[in-house]
DNA sequence: TTTGACGTTGACGTTCGCGTAAGTTTGTGA
DNA sequence: TCACAAACTTACGCGAACGTCAACGTCAAA
């Protein structure tokens, strides 16, 4: 998120610690060919691009990238200097992939509202209330997998 | 997404071509204590309750949580039954859990963003036009990674 | 000059989510 | 009754993404 002077350099460390991962990962990444830091010596040191490089990495991997796929993104530039034969089919995996990602919002979004449901519910269990009637219907997704505990209340009178 | 009646069954090799899985997926699962089928002899008699569970655990996977995370979630009802103790700490999980997904929503559209961004560049470079403006404006992502092949436009009149 | 923090390169170990035999049993139609 | 498909269990295997030593170098502070 964070913009830096794009004469920045970083050791191994900083970086580590800035995106919460081990000196390790951004090694077996440049061994992967996804960064390239340059050598002050034997010791690695990250340009501003290779940190851009590392929070693209790191982004598509939250949204379920597997590395040789992000590789392939970041090859973008490799892309463009190849002729039509890499640069068309190209287009179609990232078309592809959008799509993919498209769903997988609406997948993030239901499954966000699944957790609201349950958390309401716990919420009012919490409170020894017996779900309302809101809840219950928010909470339907669970009413299918917990039937054995909801058909207690689904038709009894609340027993106290 | 189909509802299907409550008092349906289902074979394995059904739910297994349904969700696009193998069967040994499924068992795994009920390995895991995810799922819990009956038997008809040996065999396994799905439910509609296990089809729900199924599609909340694959909905589960494609936004990223691990089997055992989402073993949790289905243990609801075994956390409903519990007391205080156990609900409390659960709730908090899940209220940590869609923080995540909510930042994950995010990350979703920021990828998409930027896979969009790169598409609109290789199909400039596809008609052999320089990028326009506006194009290179929504790259600015990749201008920070792909500076090598992107300053030879920045600056130059177009080359052939 | 020794200590200690930080860096390096192998190289093997680990976890996750299944894949893939191998061999056995069970149910169904010819 | 035989065959054959489809289910089952057991168990080892695998790729991805690192973790975790081991063994060594380097540099600043004490």
């Amino acid at each position: 998120m964070q913009t830096v002077a794009p004469d920045s350099e970083f050791t191994i460390r900083e970086l580590a610690q800035e995106f919460d991962v081990t000196p390790r990962t951004l090694r077996f990444y440049e061994q992967k060919g996804m960064i390239t830091p340059t050598r002050r010596g034997a010791a690695r040191i990250y340009s501003a691009a290779d940190r851009a490089r590392i929070e693209l990495i790191l982004r598509g991997k939250r949204v379920g990238f597997a590395l040789d796929e992000i590789k392939e993104i970041l090859d973008l530039e490799a892309i463009n200097r190849g002729g039509r034969e890499r640069l068309v089919p190209a287009i179609e995996r990232f078309t592809a992939r959008i799509n993919l990602l498209e769903q997988q919002r609406e997948d993030v979004e239901r499954a966000i509202a699944e957790l609201q449901a349950g958390l309401a519910w716990m919420r009012e269990r919490l409170e020894d209330r017996t779900p309302s009637d809101d809840v219950r219907r928010r909470a339907r997704a669970f009413e299918a997998l917990a039937q054995a505990s909801l058909d207690p209340w689904s038709g009894a009178p609340s027993a106290g």
